[in-house]
DNA sequence: GAACTAGTTCGATTACAGTCGAACATACAC
DNA sequence: GTGTATGTTCGACTGTAATCGAACTAGTTC
């Protein structure tokens, strides 16, 4: 759960690992799938570091494989996500990933999908 | 093929992508796998930055199963590798990975296998 | 040429991951 | 309470990857 205690405002959050437990390996199998690493990529480029709902990034996907797609990242320690209402509010969890793996992420950035 | 033009004691290298054609789903795909991560990170750590062959560090698994991850690794442009007489000699690509993914290395350096 | 060694290939098996439709759950608007 | 929208779960299917034994290849030593 985030660092600061959670108030009514701050509910909602889903269950993703804490700072010191994100493992390299499972981040790294979290990225590894094109369609993934594109989801946190235009987080990381267009979201501004704010929180965004799901269907602010069109995932060419039925919803069912894109639930799976955004637990995977929750799981693995990249995204973070909390409930309001209907819709989930995703980021990247920048600070703790900046902080554990110094340098990834603006690889992430970096990186272009290959050409069609 | 490496840089400078082949030579007699150049030759044997294995195909491998030129450094521009390394492709960022790739290596983190091969170093999700923590087997691969922890022989790349062996060679980063303890190799010295020179040639060591497949068996310098002990893969517990059949001939074959290594044959497999050393493709793999190979293949998505991490290792570089030659035949000399019946062994194949391994070495890191530090310099096309720090160009192209500059922080990575270190990521995997850094690693720590889970404890059983 | 035989024996030994490092490593490969093949094919099969197992495990894992991505895919998706259908049914469902929940929040919200009216 | 109904309708709509977001997202989930389940189970099945497909694709990918890791696994390995057996047979094999090629280099080296004697």
């Amino acid at each position: 759960m985030p660092a600061q205690a959670a108030t009514e405002s701050e509910t909602g959050y889903l269950p993703e690992p804490a700072r010191a437990e994100i493992r390299l390996e499972k981040v790294l199998s979290a990225l590894s799938d094109p369609l993934r690493l594109n989801i946190v990529r235009a987080y990381l480029l267009d979201a501004g570091g704010v929180e965004r709902s799901c269907s602010w990034f069109a995932i060419d996907r039925p919803k069912s494989t894109r639930t799976h797609h955004w637990k995977v990242l929750r799981e693995s320690g990249i995204m973070r996500q909390r409930m309001v209402g209907l819709e989930k509010r995703n980021t990247v969890r920048e600070e703790d990933l900046d902080a554990r793996f110094p340098g990834l992420l603006d690889l992430v950035r970096a990186w272009e999908p290959e050409a069609e």
